[in-house]
DNA sequence: TAAATATTTGGACACTTGTCAAGATCTCAA
DNA sequence: TTGAGATCTTGACAAGTGTCCAAATATTTA
């Protein structure tokens, strides 16, 4: 992480950033993570290496900021308004409807990326991240029988685990069928956090 | 992975795969898994690089193979005398002990690699593939309401989420609470299968 | 506008990576 | 014990990586 990327960006640092990810974006849909060089993303966009490391420290952190960028696509800043319980099928709704939309390009890169299973890997990082912001400690009633950290990691892999089932292991189903599983895994939590209201 | 890690090795192979796996342990204690590079861990247990590459692709494939050997020492054959529920207790019981009994080499290896948290993503993995045989769906019963697929990834999620947060992000507790946790984090299916019997 | 300042570019460098074919060394049956 | 076959080891190679610096270009300021 070479920059701030929460930070403006000019434009021309912007049209080169966006080259770099439209790169390796095509690339993954070509050949596996793992085989993709710089000297290739370099070629594609025709930039030279030196701007590539001018933004990146590798390629990692290319996709790093990949994940970051699509992130902050799923818009989840309503969540104030709703009760604790009812933010995680938020949380459900819109990840499920970003995916959803963005299904043609993922099932062309996990076709040769089905093994490099941590591709998505700080993914789930970034996106746990907002999740635990989401169950803030001060907000949030499960204090004295789980540690909240724990409460939002668990709400947070059990979006995952639904969420890549439906969309990654090639299952077909609709979102309600999904939103069954969900409820169903997390049933216990959520009996028990309507009788606490 | 250059060779089937099941089968059995002779005697100067072995050698060889214990002096590498020496020296990346011994290297992760002292910096993160990004800095080591192949040559030094050649320089470490005295071989040449082409040997190391005889035996794994790179780096990442040898901490494959150490979490495969690592993995095989948690031992959970008994399991098909106890009932589907009780399955997951035994699994946190061996894995909980299993941690505890390294948590020494554990504590200097996360020290220098506390961001890298991909670095257990295989051993997460692995241990999942594991988790799934356990809770085959010709002996599970929760078939109809959710997929045994999901329910497997579940309980090795959850498993793991409890251990990583007792020993990976340094908070203290007895094997006890940590068991309780577990037990809240579950308790709706554990609940509902118990009724089943 | 023009000078001052910041960013981008290209090439050179030292180093790491993964592969290969040839040579050394083990192993086991005769 | 011996030697054919399998396995292990090795140095050299081509390609990739990340850094550095000075020249070229863009942006901001006066």
């Amino acid at each position: 992480m070479k920059r701030d990327w929460t930070k403006k960006t000019t434009r021309g640092a912007q049209r080169t950033l966006d080259a770099f990810t439209a790169a390796m974006l095509n690339a993954l849909t070509g050949k596996p993570f793992e085989q993709i060089t710089v000297n290739e993303l370099c070629e594609k966009s025709n930039y030279p290496r030196a701007t590539f490391y001018n933004y990146f420290d590798d390629k990692y952190d290319l996709l790093h900021y990949i994940w970051h960028c699509l992130n902050r696509q799923i818009r989840l800043e309503q969540y104030e308004e709703t009760e604790p319980e009812q933010r995680l099928f938020v949380l459900f709704d819109r990840a499920y409807d970003f995916i959803e939309a963005h299904q043609g390009t993922l099932n062309r890169i996990i076709k040769h990326n089905a093994k490099e299973s941590f591709l998505l890997f700080h993914f789930r990082v970034q996106l746990g991240d907002r999740v635990r912001e989401m169950f803030d400690p001060n907000i949030c009633r499960y204090r004295d029988q789980v540690p909240h950290e724990i409460i939002a990691d668990h709400y947070c892999n059990t979006v995952l685990l639904v969420l890549e089932w439906r969309f990654l292991h090639g299952n077909d189903g609709s979102k309600e069928d999904t939103l069954r599983y969900l409820e169903h895994l997390l049933g216990a939590l959520n009996a028990k956090s309507l009788h606490e209201f």
